[in-house]
RNA sequence: CGGGGAGUAGCGCAGCCCGGUUAGCGCGCAGCGUUCGGGACGCUGAGGCCGGAGGUUCGAAUCCUCUCUCCCCGACCA
């Protein structure tokens, strides 16, 4: 490609308000422009890169005997009635009429249809297993989109679905999508962990998360540092210290004004935070006060908490519900109360004499005791894991990191063919529930991750295997002598020849520009001929990742530019790194 | 949805508090000349109903009301 005929141009300035690296870089280097939040187009070198991402991802699930196939992107809504999912999803899916007054939605992901389908060609044991996937655009009204192409309301998605005669081989699909996953992302020059998840609105039985490590990502997840485990903050576990062996003491009230903090009330008592109960009050979807305790220096994890109460949503309660159990906000305790679940942390089970609210103001219970002095109706884990705290495997100190999900595997099991009749019969004529599976990767957000990855103060940096041309041809030349201007079109013209995939720098530009612009783009190589360089027959070979570049003879140029993108490409074949 | 910030030329910004000639600056863009290996210089030029709608006023980018959009934090979220 000629970049003086490029359809984009790179920006000098990115606009102000951009925040993350991959979106300001993504912006200036011309691969991307906004069309509305959360809404992007993908220009021809953006588009180029984002079709190299997808390609390596359609090679992979190839491999494990993925059929590409394309699912619609508006649905009638009543596919989604019968998953239960038209009134279970909130103003994230978009619904509309069409012109017959019918309700439609926009697609947020394919489990519905897939199922539907299902039901329609699968009859018999004999047509399974299957899996299939669609690289599709969704629509998902995000409440807020952010931080460029990470999280975005329109994407495009590889989804593949599994459909299995029973847990067995949903297992080696799950795998097959497990070790897949990783050739997709190691060949993308991702750096990544796989985490153990939450299943969400998807619902089914595992689910596990590929999170590229990022200062910039929005979840949290918690690592062993012996590589014994590894899971998202929202399901994360953690080794519980041995039950505490104090006697209990009697229960006692207390004068402590002002102390409606855990904070204040550790300093005003002159004791540990792990020493007192924190009350935190929620609503949940049942309508149902769920009271929840647990030791002082831990926080509450709502995903958790939902599980142990089996509430779908969790809100906070307002001041006035808290007082109607007999609380009170900032003197909460459980001692008392009424009309409400009490859900009880492991922590506070353990952990004997702690202060608890007086449920009035200005006044605690010390030594107070689950199971003498209170009830709890759920006794759970329902406690974040943080930083240090010791890995539930082995004990040592875990580590907390930002990061991105570029990918996730969910196990649904019959979770949609039950609603949706999709059966099949087995060897005895039983009819029994095709078993499900369903695996995303979202190209975009992939492609914005590895910039996050794989950037300099110059500019992007490519791993050689989704970089939108592998070698920058950069022309330096003046009007008087275009002696290296006509170099550079035969080189140009070979390299095409040759296949390889050259980005042409022949505008009118002086050399700063075009080298700027260069590490801007960020191609593996950069191949360029001056008339400086051309005095000595030579042309200058760079890798964006080095510092120092190197002079060849003209006609080893090619060869040489050949052997440089070949070692930039070999260690991203898939296999892992030793 | 809550909190904060911002909409003035393609991009980055000033002007607004304290209303008053043709609304500025840098970059970019077009032309000419000089220059030519890490974002050159000079001259000339094009480009803006100051996000939109109402209002106050002799007069509004500037003051008031409403509204739309975008960004950040939070809530939310495969």
């Amino acid at each position: 490609m000629r970049m003086a005929h490029l359809f984009g141009r790179t920006l000098r300035e990115a606009p102000g308000d951009v925040e993350l690296p991959s979106h300001r870089l993504m912006l200036r280097s011309g691969m991307v422009r906004p069309l509305g939040a959360g809404i992007y187009s993908l220009l021809p070198l953006g588009f180029r890169t984002v079709t190299k991402v997808e390609q390596i991802i359609r090679e992979e699930i190839n491999a494990i005997g993925g059929q590409e196939m394309m699912m619609p992107v508006v649905h009638p809504a009543d596919v989604w009635r019968e998953s239960g999912r038209y009134d279970a999803v909130g103003s994230e899916m978009t619904r509309f009429k069409d012109r017959g007054d019918r309700d439609m939605v926009l697609a947020m992901t394919h489990e519905e249809v897939v199922a539907d389908l299902a039901r329609q060609e699968i009859n018999s044991y004999r047509q399974l297993p299957q899996l299939v996937y669609h690289i599709q655009t969704k629509w998902r009204d995000e409440p807020r989109a952010r931080g460029g192409l990470i999280r975005v309301r329109e994407f495009t998605m590889k989804d593949s679905y599994s459909l299995d005669l029973d847990e067995a081989g949903l297992d080696v699909q799950y795998r097959n999508h497990w070790r897949a996953y990783e050739r997709i992302f190691r060949r993308c020059g991702l750096g990544f962990v796989v985490v153990g998840a939450d299943t969400g609105m998807m619902g089914g039985s595992a689910s596990h998360e590929f999170m590229a490590l990022s200062d910039y990502g929005e979840d949290i997840v918690l690592i062993c540092p012996n590589g014994d485990y590894a899971a998202n903050q929202e399901v994360a576990l953690f080794r519980r210290e041995a039950a505490g062996t104090e006697a209990p003491r009697p229960m006692a009230e207390v004068e402590t004004p002002n102390t409606t903090t855990i904070q204040k009330l550790a300093e005003y008592l002159e004791i540990p935070v792990a020493k007192t109960a924190k009350a935190v009050f929620f609503i949940g979807e049942s309508g149902a006060f769920i009271f929840a305790v647990i030791r002082g220096d831990m926080d509450v994890n709502e995903t958790k908490l939902r599980k142990a109460t089996g509430e779908r949503t969790l809100t906070p309660a307002t001041a006035e519900q808290i007082k109607a159990i007999g609380a009170e906000p900032g003197y909460g305790s459980p001692v008392g109360v009424r009309n409400c679940v009490v859900v009880a942390d492991e922590s506070v089970r353990d952990t004997p004499n702690l202060v608890a609210g007086a449920n009035k103001v200005g006044y605690h219970y010390v030594d107070t005791n689950l199971g003498r002095d209170w009830q709890a109706d759920v006794v759970a884990d329902i406690a974040s894991a943080v930083a240090e705290m010791p890995c539930p495997h082995c004990g040592a100190a875990l580590t907390a990191e930002r990061a991105i999900e570029v990918g996730n595997i969910f196990k649904l099991g019959s979770r949609y063919s039950a609603m949706f009749g999709a059966t099949y019969l087995d060897a005895d004529g039983q009819s029994k529930p095709i078993l499900m599976g369903s695996y995303g990767i979202g190209s975009g957000r992939v492609t914005a991750t590895i910039v996050e990855q794989h950037h300099d103060d110059k500019g992007i940096i490519w791993p050689a295997s989704v970089a939108p041309y592998h070698v920058s041809l950069v022309s330096i030349f003046t009007e008087s002598d275009p002696a290296p201007a006509q170099a550079c079109d035969r080189l140009y013209d070979e390299m095409l020849a040759a296949g390889i995939e050259v980005l042409y720098d022949d505008r009118a530009e002086r050399a700063g520009v075009k080298f700027n612009d260069a590490d801007l783009i960020g191609c593996p190589v950069r191949l360029s001929v001056s008339a400086r360089t051309l005095a000595n027959g030579q042309a200058e070979i760079k890798a964006r990742t080095s510092p120092e570049a190197i002079f060849v003879p003209l006609d080893e140029a090619i060869p040489t530019v050949r052997r440089m993108i070949a070692e930039a490409m070999a260690p991203l074949n898939g296999d892992p790194i030793s």
